[in-house]
DNA sequence: ATGGGTGCAAATCCTTTGCATCTGC
DNA sequence: GCAGATGCAAAGGATTTGCACCCAT
């Protein structure tokens, strides 16, 4: 499916894949520009709900402020710093039990579908700034 | 503390406790129009984020799209309709072991605070749209 | 020539802010 | 009379949309 995107879009991913973090639409729009300096701000947001719509990348949707994408699409836990609201990836595979991811779902009413485990806390530099 | 909320606030929280599922801002603002005719939707912001810093109420965020409240402030996990992205409470404590949460934390490296489950998948009149 | 992809600018949505007014003390 | 709270309107930031244009087929 992936040799189905365009040019543009796979410069989109590539931005994606390459990145350590997760960048905001407007940071994958900046760094994209260095391959493909006339695209625009739309067409980037156009490509990314695309490619997550194909699944090829995760839009990641915390705090009120703009979405982050993730090419890391294995299924995965986040940490939020309650300080600067970094978001990162947990490195680690935390296995939840099915039955209890079953019993969550029926008591809400809900046929399970994926999870997501998010723990909120103060991050490294956060920790140092506040002891400081 | 809490009898140090005014009016315009006692009422957005009366509001809040009322309501059965998560409101926006704007239906906080409707609802609380009726006991307060001249209140401003500014004002409900500025309430909102009041009794968050509080602790009185959470902020709820998911999705790309706007905040909703909750008074219910009890730590407690979510489920997600992916069909039409209604915000559920998962009426059950889930415990999850503190060694693996703490695990998780150091992992992300942060110190650990506080953690949320979120359950996706489809709600039961998705469902039968879907089957329909 | 045709249709999808694109850039640009304008529009939209949610939220915040500036400011003059009002309120209770 | 003052400090804080408020309403209103305007500003703000992220995202989407309208539309004319362009390109490959």
């Amino acid at each position: 499916m992936e040799h189905t995107l365009n040019t543009n879009a796979h410069a989109v991913l590539d931005v994606l894949r390459a990145s350590q973090h997760h960048p905001t639409a407007l940071e994958v729009y900046e760094s994209v520009r260095r391959a493909r300096p006339r695209i625009g701000l739309a067409t980037v947001y156009r490509i990314l709900h695309q490619l997550t719509e194909q699944g090829l990348i995760k839009e990641l949707e915390y705090g009120s402020e703009c979405s982050r994408y993730d090419a890391h699409i294995r299924r995965h836990d986040h940490a939020i710093c309650t300080g600067c609201g970094a978001l990162l990836d947990i490195p680690l595979d935390i296995q939840l039990p099915g039955e209890t991811l079953q019993a969550a779902a029926q008591a809400a009413g809900i046929e399970l579908g994926t999870h997501e485990l998010r723990i909120y806390g103060l991050c490294t530099s956060c920790q140092s700034r506040r002891n400081a």
